[in-house]
DNA sequence: GTCTATATCTTGATAGAC
DNA sequence: GTCTATCAAGATATAGAC
């Protein structure tokens, strides 16, 4: 994405990233094969090859960097209707608590699990993970300065409250419950008001 | 540990828990394999499967509730000298900074890796994961309640500080920086304060 | 109980026919 | 470009000598 590279738009190489998506959501990197990738892909084995070359460390870089453009257009859409951001914080882990439900416990966030994973064991694509939670807190952290959050405190206030969300999400899916979530829901606000207030 | 069964003091039984524990956080559960195990432990490979007959998901689990025990006394030894529950919940997260820092940014939670891996595939590691979070979340329900929290509040309290640890090591172990765990130590205090005085 | 050798399966990856 | 067959290496797990 930041190089400006063209990413090719082949449907069958778009199925193989979808499946990539689901399946780490689910499985994590290390616990999907790729041979699982093309059955949910409905692809031959060799496909994947054909247009990542790099294997699997290659698709597992797209899947990061792809589902972490599209989070962050979510995570948009989602706040910056709202001119009053602690009600926009809350209302939006609220969504976030019923997508857990439909997602029947796998992770809404699509990178989490991989990027525990490859944190400690691999550096292209631990890096990955890390520009995609960047670009999440770079969001929200304007949009809070917008807000009235001191710009010293913006960044701050934004990554405790995607760290909050993910944090949430993991016990949420261990409890196969909403509730971590919504609890949650409650603390970002504090949080978000706290920061407003200058602490 | 709940059904007060025994657990053999075997020391090559120990050192083969201890590998397993030190792999996981690093490479996770699918990410380590049995033979990497029994080298790190020193002992040779059927060993393994003498004291774990049930194979890598008993290693597994014995993993997560005897880590998650010692870490459970680990959050108490930290937080029960402080009369002041916000200077106790700041200061944890400053030890969890450096702590997270001296591991060379391995998860300092022991458990938190494998149960994003073991949330959607892994029926009985899953509930072994929910029950060590369920047992930290306890405690600091009970030492805030304790501290002034009102009850009905204290468990969603003690249970969105216990997620913004587990996100803020995830989101600085992705950027290996120490920052979001000390950002999310200003908000944790932040969270407790607003639940001392009811909102 | 300790340790080695091996069985069986699955993994990521490649070669080559079509 | 699509698809199949196959490779070498890894995995978990087992058998059995000592």
């Amino acid at each position: 994405m930041s190089d400006g590279k063209a990413i090719s738009t082949h449907e069958t190489r778009q199925r193989i990233v979808k499946a990539g998506t689901e399946l780490f959501r689910r499985s994590g990197y290390t616990g999907t094969g790729m041979k699982q990738i093309a059955e949910a892909a409905g692809a031959p084995f060799g496909s994947i090859y054909h247009f990542f070359p790099g294997g699997k460390a290659q698709l597992g870089e797209e899947v990061i960097r792809t589902s972490g453009a599209v989070y962050l257009g979510l995570v948009t859409a989602l706040t910056a209707p709202y001119e009053d951001r602690v009600a926009a914080t809350a209302d939006a882990f609220a969504a976030a608590a019923g997508t857990l439900a439909e997602l029947d416990f796998a992770d809404p966030c699509p990178i989490a699990t991989v990027a525990m994973e490859v944190a400690s064991t691999n550096e292209a694509l631990r890096q990955a993970t890390s520009e995609v939670f960047d670009s999440w807190i770079e969001y929200l952290a304007a949009y809070y300065a917008q807000g009235g959050v001191p710009e010293s405190a913006a960044r701050e206030t934004a990554g405790s409250v995607i760290a909050l969300l993910e944090g949430a999400f993991m016990l949420g899916r261990a409890a196969r419950s909403t509730e971590p979530v919504r609890a949650a829901g409650t603390a970002a606000a504090a949080i978000v008001r706290a920061a407003l207030a200058g602490q």
